[in-house]
DNA sequence: TTAAATATTTTGGTATGCCAAATTTAATAA
DNA sequence: TTATTAAATTTGGCATACCAAAATATTTAA
């Protein structure tokens, strides 16, 4: 198998897995990775073959050591590369996923721990996602999707869940950023809507977007 | 063809017709690209097909503009990378072409622009080679190879043609850096060897190095 | 506990990128 | 000008990464 195939499905199984505790369908991987399940079947046999993952037919996929350790390293060059473009190259934060979904599968080890070194090297990326470090530990959170608050909370915005460049520019439009604090007034029963106010300005949220961002309780 | 595929041959097409002006073998690519001669040609049909190149069956072949633009783009992401890892991160100058040779696949302008306003749109790399500009432009220069000039001189070296780390080691080892200044005292004739002086001290060069060095005349 | 819906796998097939061996073409030396 | 040598091309084949459609298996809803 080619580098950049298993990296890719190692990296998708990595993150569908929720941090590598749950057991992942073939067809989540297919929708991320844009495949036709067939496609998938094939890889994750031999991905199994590899010894990259344990791949039981019918049942779901995970990852081996050997295989959360290449995932975590493609995780880690991911989420420097975002940051070392926002941080370093002046890069917007809804631009630089897709750049670094290339410069990930540039392997020096050297490169990498030198663009860390130079941020400091940082324990989360632009979109608030935790960066493993050189051995593949990554700080645990206990933070929450805002859609799974209690109503009437102070809340702060640790990450999103989404990086795709219209919803990033939502976010920013209605100044959600990362850091940003805000205070839940109430859901909205027929639709789940938040009502929300965030730098004194309310503003109703569909739940779709209360679930891609990612909120520390300050209560 | 794969991009990666179609950026690779037109970037050894481009550099081993020297400036594009004279046509390349088939061999030429082959040893360069460590393929099969029946693989090349395969490979320069359909990139005629896709009218980056006039390949000429049993003559040759040469960059078409679109080609050449093409190959420029390459060319200049793979320079402006290797003088960004130099400058920038750190690098020496004989560990940077495996990893340029990487990340010059990686298209995006906005960042080569970026790494390059950072670094003053340098017009040399770290090995002296000029890096075109946007445009495709490159500067022109009247360098010779060191194995080419007159018994008797000064010069001083600006470029090399040998990128491996073995070689420039060995530069680096004697003090025949970027911008050193040497003199040559005479040839072997036997051998075509060279003794020169640099840096006070007296040493002999083979031919074979001294076709690898490009120097500019003091005299 | 079945029938229907959904997910997965198998099968047959395409496109790309490569190579070894045989053949043809071109260049060089006698 | 002919051998001889070297370069290029053709042919037949292999491996990888995909997909569409058909066949199975699993899950879910009656
Ligand atoms: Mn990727
Ligand atoms: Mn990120
Ligand atoms: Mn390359
Ligand atoms: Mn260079």
């Amino acid at each position: 198998m080619r580098q950049e195939t298993i990296e890719n499905y190692l990296k998708t199984i990595y993150n569908l897995s929720s941090n590598n505790t749950a057991i992942v369908s073939n067809s989540q991987i297919a929708i991320q990775l844009e495949l036709n399940p067939a496609t998938v079947t094939e890889g994750l046999r031999k991905l199994h073959e590899l010894k990259y993952v344990i791949y039981e037919k019918s049942y779901g996929t995970r990852l081996t050591t050997q295989g959360a350790k290449l995932a975590l390293d493609i995780v880690r060059r991911h989420r420097i590369w975002e940051t070392y473009l926002v941080k370093e190259l002046g890069f917007g934060w809804d631009e630089v996923h897709a750049i670094a979904e290339e410069l990930e599968h540039v392997n020096n080890t050297k490169l990498i721990n030198k663009l860390a070194s130079i941020l400091g090297n940082p324990i989360y990326d632009p979109h608030g996602d935790p960066i493993p470090d050189e051995k593949g530990k990554i700080k645990k959170s206990n933070f929450i999707k805002l859609s799974e608050g209690l109503v009437k909370g102070n809340y702060t915005i640790m990450g999103v869940t989404d990086h795709s460049s219209a919803f990033l520019r939502y976010l920013e439009k209605n100044a959600l950023i990362i850091g940003a604090k805000l205070f839940v007034k109430s859901i909205e029963e027929f639709d789940q809507s938040l009502s929300i106010v965030c730098q004194k300005k309310e503003l109703i949220i569909s739940s779709k977007v209360a679930e891609c961002i990612i909120v520390q309780s300050n209560d």
